[in-house]
DNA sequence: TATCTGTTATATAAATTATATAACAATCAG
DNA sequence: CTGATTGTTATATAATTTATATAACAGATA
């Protein structure tokens, strides 16, 4: 079973995390394609929380291209890659990071260390 | 006046739309530092919403380090400049970012790629 | 057949978002 | 001093979002 850790204080919503969390699964490796995730009640029961809160997580995967959704088997790992839509999707949360990070002195440089960083990271998982 | 434009249909707040082409203005220096954003009632007004909502985008920009709020002379644009804390919360923020594209199959170049040209984006504004 | 799957449908409660008034103290122009 | 404007604070209300609780359905399969 993946790794999944909830902070039921964060600002952020339950099934936000859930799958950002499961991005991160797929992107360091923890999972890759063809892998079934837990059933929606399965997983639900085992961080307590609701069927409903799983199966949104899941639906939003579905709908962003991680995963297929199958009755009985479950849900599996699919990446569906649109590599430009990808790269669009990615500016347009970069836009708001960096003018961030502009307005408090970050360098083009400073930034792009970041993501080198990031990306090791990643690599290792 | 700074040029700014709501999306009533967005599924993003009106108080983070604004605070973010606020943050916007300033990363591409349409507004700087010691200048004088509208008064809460004002700009409300020009864009045809509640006060409270401007005065909650504004709040926001004050704890985040952006603005400064006083009686009478309003919200003044004033940096503040804590760089170890800028890079660690956009190293934040660009984990999630990152980890999306990593799924789907962006390298670290085309990432770096897309900052250099966020980066120009802002120099111009 | 019996069980497990995602899916759908309600219903409810809590939290967030946005609006509407109202009033306050500080500031500053006249 | 007067009057007007500022951010601020306090309520109240409505709509939306988030999370939970049950329940039932159809498809898949051991």
């Amino acid at each position: 079973m993946m790794y999944v850790n909830i902070d039921f204080n964060s600002d952020e919503a339950i099934y936000i995390q859930l799958r950002n969390q499961i991005i991160y699964g797929i992107a360091t490796s923890q999972i890759q394609e063809g892998d079934y995730l837990p059933s929606v009640r399965e997983l639900a029961e085992y961080i307590g929380i609701n069927m409903h809160t799983v199966n949104k997580a899941y639906s939003i995967l579905k709908q962003e291209g991680y995963v297929k959704l199958d009755r009985r088997k479950g849900a599996i790992i699919a990446i569906d890659i649109d590599k430009m839509q990808a790269i669009e999707d990615m500016k347009e949360e970069l836009r708001v990071t960096l003018a961030k990070a502009i307005c408090k002195d970050v360098s083009c440089q400073e930034a792009i260390e970041v993501v080198k960083e990031i990306f090791k990271e990643f690599e290792r998982g």
